[in-house]
DNA sequence: CACGGTATAATTGTATACATAAATACGATT
DNA sequence: AATCGTATTTATGTATACAATTATACCGTG
């Protein structure tokens, strides 16, 4: 069995829209057809079909019989994700800290170096990405399925978020100082302070996330 | 704008098979085919793949060229969940103490005297419906919906264990008894207390479940 | 008898045709 | 002029036909 897994319109269709609606190209309130999309994309409905009823399923979208609504991220979303995340990164981060091997630190190390460079560029769309690559390497080095099934579709939520505070560079430093701080002490396996670490570095980014009224 | 949503196939035909493999109908490892489930559920092949792509997207299945296999929950999930749960069932409730009305304690407490009824009775699947009813409430009652779509997934998953915990009698009874507690600080708006019996009930929950060793 | 290639069958992915339901627009009637 | 009923339009839900890929079985050949 073989059992290469091609990557299927409904995915891309999927992974489109999704990022559509978390970007804010589509709105909370706006309203989508099946046909229009089809128009758009230039797929069939069977595909775009599928797509919908995952985004639905993620709360992203509700579907009607009179057309589709858009539903978005809410302020109360943000707050209530982050109130989540300080509550459970911590423990990504712990369970890390007890199984990574050499390799996945090296990996993290990596991610962590271009971080930095990224900061010191002033990319924010670099950084962006190797900011969530890190917290998503650590989930999977956590070794829990669940655990990383349920933080990383509130990190992919608030991306919109997170990318404009690293914009801010004092921020982008901070945040990268933070991470560094993290992977220490997952070089000592040192579980208590990761998960210390970490529940610090996702207080302060809600702090600064939140308190900057105008994003929503 | 009427709006009525009707259920449609795909919906009952992913709730039918999300429940035969939570209930272990369907174990792990077991391989499906479109097909198969046409001519057992008598509907065609597009509701079908919609649930399936949807049982997919919550790791419950997985899809490949050649078949559908199923994977299921295994032991390290549930030990994940009751790691999970425990860190932040307490916030939700925490949040319901503060905005919770007394239409919605009403409701909480007819969901709290029909368990306490069931589990006179000693009828296991009264008690699970009644239990799974309370805790979701209170996650409607926390007036987050990204608490609710993070929290009740982890519950969907872990039913069977738990319907199987409520089979034994003390446990039925010390349950109940939890939930009562956490009841009567939400009718005094107790969110520390709310909080405090909440965690003491998932963490009671979590010794009970993972000691039974045969489950698995 | 072993091995390789080709044909076949079985599977999911995709497109499209048809069914169904509801909102809207239009016309007739009072 | 207003209102009720009906026809039409528009939307998603469902079924089926077709495409593409791949494992498997079979047959021929060395």
């Amino acid at each position: 069995m073989f059992e290469h897994k091609t990557i299927s319109l409904s995915d891309q269709v999927f992974e489109r829209l999704e990022d559509e609606i978390l970007w804010g190209n589509y709105q909370r309130g706006d309203t989508l057809t099946e046909m229009k999309l089809v128009t758009d994309l230039g797929v069939s409905r069977t595909p775009i079909r599928d797509a919908l009823h995952r985004l639905e399923q993620e709360r992203l979208i509700e579907i009607t019989p009179r057309g589709i609504l858009v539903l978005g991220v809410t302020g109360k979303d943000l707050a209530d994700i982050y109130a989540i995340r300080i509550r459970i990164e911590g423990l990504a981060a712990r369970e890390a800290a007890k199984y990574i091997t050499d390799d996945q630190l090296a990996e993290l190390k990596e991610t962590l170096e271009l971080q930095e460079f990224y900061v010191g560029k002033q990319n924010p769309d670099g950084i962006k990405i190797m900011d969530s690559q890190f917290h998503s390497l650590i989930c999977q080095f956590s070794g829990s399925a669940i655990l990383y099934d349920t933080i990383i579709p509130l990190h992919k939520k608030i991306q919109r978020y997170r990318r404009a505070a690293v914009s801010v560079n004092e921020r982008a430093q901070e945040s990268v100082q933070e991470h560094r701080a993290i992977y220490e002490a997952l070089v000592k396996r040192d579980s208590d302070e990761a998960e210390h670490y970490m529940v610090e570095h996702v207080r302060k980014a809600r702090d600064y996330t939140l308190q900057q009224e105008d994003w929503l």
